[in-house]
RNA sequence: GGGGAUGUAGCUCAGCGGGAGAGCAGCGCCUUUGCAAGGCGAAGGUCGCGGGUUCAAAUCCCGCCAUCUCCA
């Protein structure tokens, strides 16, 4: 092949080449793990395979060819610091894989490997090496069986088969669990690419320089690793083939150039930059860190915001923003300082829009949110600069030179002022930065911050003892062995009757549970939804059946559910035998089980006891309410402010709905309005509800919302929600499947209404804040809309008519009052000064004079006023100041709300003598049994003791001739 | 989930235990041929919310809320 083929081909070859070998190409799954909270980001290809080899998933094909997305960013090795430093790491990679589960094994394997390699790609068959497992501890099996494959390969030198230890050729996806050896693909790109050239180093497969290239995992599970056999291997009954192959370096490989960064996948990118730089091509190469940070950064950026990551300020939103503004942070070391990211996310939105379809959908969000948060970086590092220069000058007047490393690492923490920043700053101005004390102070933070505890042990303790069940019950129930699993169906009747299969109290088995036990029971079949997806469990009651003879007829032709309770409530009061169960919780204790847990409310229910299930249907009814409020509700939410208002969380409860999406901003009053208009319009529209079945794919195809943080598998539930006129008695769904009239359409596995009219009405309670640029809504719907709606309407009418008014008049004449209570005080403050100052001028003329010194004579007055507070108080020192604004002091008391004020007054001349009003409030309120004290020019203290009022007063007289004396 | 910082006039902020302030914007009047602008004046505040300490809290302490920021 003389004409080198781009990413996208090489991408498309890979596929190609496996779908003839009988694959299924799958997507890739989201950047955002489903169903893993252990996991921040996707960080290989096997996440989204991972419960099809620990067996409790199942998939309609046996062997997939997928290129997955991957971040692998923060962690426990957190290199984000290095990626862009050289031209290998990336934060964010795509894998290419084939699989087989259960199907192929290494012969294959190893066949297609070496065959897409060497003949399909035309890679040198001399320069590619393989490399097998042996292990070095001597306990685990030789892997000679892919070694003696991989010499039957055409052209393959029997020198280049290696073998290596466990830590290079062996793969275990947990401490226990699925593992076995692994064999990987080497190829030796030349001496010319030895980065460690000249130097004394061990070159070779595995080595230490970057000759020799790693291109492709092959890995054979075979082995169960027992956790209850401290570690000892069992073979699995079914094999597996996991593999992996980087992208980006292949493409590297096959376009023959010595960085990944120089593949068509990166120059796109690199090409707008450097225009925007100014720089020459070899002004690029020869600082080429800042142009891959910023190309890693925006490609990994773009990815994420596709996948609903915005920037933010806690778990994977802050990973976004931590690697934007990392990206800003190197632009500016080559001259960009103003937002420009998003011109660098266009060529990658372009490249890759085709394969990732999200990028495209999801494009102008990807804009906003780089460009947004590039500004708020700016600004943050604006004041975190002024900060700096704070501290700069006070180290500048301390006489030293070097900004202590804690203080640099609180601006950091504090104001998000990169070290990098602080540095360049101080340098400038000839000072320095402590680093190891940075450093130092980083690690202090960093343990602070609870470095263990990081995620709750969620592996429930029981889970094998529930497992232990599990296999009995498959052994024995020849129903339960047919399925292989509890049937689960909460769509179809809230009713069912069926048989106990296993009983649990206190952790233990048993045959028969006693009054008042706390009880979990295992049944064939429940129609109780178990919490998903941000809808809660059900409730309801699990009763015995007791079978006369009167009433066998009349339970199966009565109405469902009535007949049953008859027959129970009958039951509990004359039957012996007869007995229930209150379930207030659903679970899946171990993959297979379902398991009710209650409470037993009467009687004694045993193993093999015939029963009817029933849940609350009042309560599920307002779950569904809810439910289908939450679609249309995210629906308006797109339609009002835009498609990157996406679910982010949400909790479906009988009472309430609560919503989080993201969204930059809060929401406007009128916004959220139009939202709660929109979707009662909706509702009044009574459009049908319908759910459907269908592949995943073809969901998707359809353009059903998909949501980041969910596990689908292959075979997925949709809800669509649409206009009625359109829905008709057609069976054909192809024509009504058409996105364009459907109001809303997402992938689901909730219970849902069949009309929106059913919702009843929709209210929106409250709009805030979850965290940065995810926004917060809660609303409730059907009787809790009732019930808000009569609460609130009782306390209108109330207001209303304490106001003497009606309910529509009312906002106006509290208005009208408000305005008269703010005159109204204002008056009542200012009549109350007025009179203050009339009495105090008063007693202004009769003042008294205490001789003082030997300079002159000191004005003073003392006196005692009724209910003056101390804003008033203030007013009658300055009145007293306009009068005798030399050689005046003035001592008033008010006594004010069951409490005495004392303040004083010293005129500017005086308390350059030494009399200072604050001293003299100390030494009334003293004797009061408070303190007090103020400016030198006016001070306030207290009194608690009110007797001691007139003593204190006349003390003042002795006082100032103390201080003259 | 945890650490740190910040919430004061429409905006930007000062004040950090004793009279709630500045600049800008906005309003009124005046000056100016007009513009740019200048002068004078008045208005604008539950000092994020709720507790506590104190004679006295915007200020100190505690809790909550919001925003920023770092670490998981």
């Amino acid at each position: 092949m003389t004409r080198k083929m781009t990413g996208n081909e090489i991408r498309q070859t890979f596929l190609d080449f496996f779908v003839e070998q009988g694959h299924t190409v799958v997507p890739s799954a989201s950047l955002v793990p489903g169903g893993d909270a252990t996991l921040l980001f996707t960080n290989s290809g096997m996440v989204q395979f991972k419960d099809v080899f620990l067996g409790t998933d199942k998939r309609p094909y046996s062997r997939a060819v997928d290129s997955q997305k991957c971040m692998r960013v923060a962690g426990k090795h957190n290199d984000l610091d290095d990626v862009g430093r050289d031209d290998t790491h990336h934060t964010f990679f795509e894998m290419l894989g084939n699989w087989s589960f259960g199907d192929y094994y290494k012969k294959e394997a190893i066949a297609w490997s070496w065959q897409l390699l060497t003949e399909v790609w035309g890679l040198p068959k001399d320069k590619l090496y393989a490399t097998c497992f042996k292990d070095d501890r001597g306990n685990i099996p030789t892997d000679q069986e892919a070694a003696d494959i991989w010499g039957t390969q055409p052209g393959m030198p029997p020198e280049n088969i290696l073998f290596f230890g466990r830590k290079e050729n062996f793969w275990q996806m947990a401490e226990f669990g699925p593992c076995g050896p692994c064999s990987e693909i080497h190829i030796d790109l030349g001496e010319e690419r030895d980065n460690l050239r000249g130097q004394p180093h061990q070159c070779g497969v595995n080595g230490e320089c970057t000759r020799y290239l790693e291109l492709w995992n092959n890995v054979f599970i075979q082995y169960n690793m027992l956790r209850e056999a401290d570690g000892a291997l069992e073979p699995l009954p079914a094999t597996h083939v996991d593999t992996g192959m980087g992208f980006e370096r292949i493409v590297s490989v096959m376009q023959g150039v010595d960085s990944n960064y120089k593949t068509d996948l990166f120059m796109p990118m690199l090409e707008v930059i450097r225009k925007l730089t100014g720089h020459t091509p070899e002004q690029m190469y020869a600082d080429f860190t800042p142009y891959r940070v910023i190309a890693d950064h925006t490609r990994a950026a773009a990815f994420l915001i596709a996948d609903g990551v915005v920037p933010g300020n806690t778990g994977r939103n802050y990973i976004c923003r931590m690697i934007i503004r990392r990206a800003a942070r190197f632009a500016s070391k080559i001259g960009l300082t103003e937002p420009f990211l998003a011109k660098v996310a266009n060529p990658v939105i372009e490249a890759y829009g085709a394969f990732y379809p999200e990028l495209v959908q999801h494009k102008q969000s990807i804009i906003d949110s780089l460009t947004r948060e590039e500004i708020r970086f700016a600004r943050t590092i604006e004041s975190g600069t002024a900060f700096l220069q704070g501290l700069l000058d006070e180290l500048k007047q301390s006489g030293k030179t070097v900004l202590d490393g804690h203080k640099a690492f609180d601006l950091y923490a504090t104001y998000g002022l990169p070290l990098e920043i602080s540095r360049d700053i101080a340098r400038e101005q000839a000072l320095d930065v402590d680093e190891a004390g940075f450093r130092l102070a980083r690690e202090e933070h960093s343990k602070a911050s609870g470095g263990g505890k990081a995620m709750g042990s969620m592996g429930s303790t029981d889970t094998e003892f529930f497992a232990g069940i599990y296999k009995d019950l498959k052994s024995r129930s020849s129903d339960f062995s047919r399925l292989g699993a509890v049937e689960y169906d909460p769509y179809t009747s809230p009713r069912i009757e069926t048989e106990i299969l296993a009983l649990v109290v206190d952790g233990q088995r048993v045959d028969e549970a006693q009054f008042g036990d706390k009880i979990e029971v295992i049944l064939p079949k429940t129609g109780f939804y178990i919490e998903s997806g941000g809808q809660v469990g059900d409730t309801g009651s699990l009763r015995s059946i007791v079978v006369s003879a009167g009433n066998q007829g009349a339970k199966n032709k009565g109405p469902v559910g009535s007949a049953g309770h008859v027959i129970a409530s009958e039951a509990r009061q004359h039957v012996p035998g007869g007995w229930e169960i209150e379930i207030t919780e659903v679970r899946r204790p171990a993959s297979g089980l379902i398991s009710h847990i209650g409470e037993v409310v009467s009687g004694k229910p045993r193993v093999g006891d015939q029963v009817v299930a029933e849940v609350d249907r009042a309560r599920r009814h307002d779950i569904m309410r809810n439910h289908t409020a939450t679609h249309l509700m995210h629906a308006a939410l797109h339609q009002v402010l835009g498609l990157h208002a996406r679910q982010a969380g949400s909790l479906v409860a009988p009472d309430r709905l609560r919503f989080d999406f993201n969204h930059p901003d809060a929401m406007t009053p009128e916004q959220i309005e139009r939202v709660e208009k929109i979707v009662n319009d909706a509702v009044a529209a009574d459009f049908a509800v319908k759910s459907r079945t269908k592949s995943r794919e073809e969901a998707i195809a359809e353009g059903a919302m998909a949501l980041f943080g969910e596990k689908y598998g292959e075979v997925v539930r949709t809800i669509s929600i649409m206009d009625a006129d359109l829905e008709s008695d057609k069976t054909d769904d192809t024509e009504l499947m058409g996105t364009s009239h459907k109001y809303s359409y997402e992938l689901c596995g909730g219970t849902h209404l069949t009309r929106t009219s059913d919702v009843g009405v929709f209210i929106i309670v409250s709009e805030g804040s979850a965290a940065a640029g995810v926004r917060r809504i809660e609303a409730v719907t059907g009787r809790g809309a009732y019930e808000l709606i009569a609460k609130r309407f009782k306390s209108l009418k109330g207001i209303a008519s304490m106001l003497k008014s009606s309910v529509d008049e009312a906002p106006v004449k509290v208005e009208v009052i408000q305005d008269e209570l703010a005159a109204a005080k204002k008056q009542l403050a200012a009549a109350r000064t007025e009179l203050a100052l009339l009495n105090f001028n008063q007693q202004l003329g009769a003042i008294e004079r205490v001789p003082y010194g030997t300079v002159g004579e000191v004005k003073l007055l003392v006196t005692k006023v009724q209910g003056i507070d101390k804003e008033t108080l203030t007013k009658l020192a300055d009145a007293f100041r306009a009068k005798y604004p030399e050689s005046g002091v003035c001592v008033i008391a008010s006594i004010h709300a069951d409490n005495v004020i004392i303040m004083a007054a010293v005129m500017q001349d005086l308390i350059k003598r030494g009399i200072k009003a604050g001293d003299l409030v100390g030494h009334v309120s003293r004797q009061l049994g408070a303190g007090g004290g103020g400016a030198p020019h006016l001070a306030f203290g207290g009194g608690k003791d009110i007797a001691k009022l007139p003593e204190a007063l006349d003390s003042v007289k002795g006082w100032l001739t103390a201080k003259a004396g």
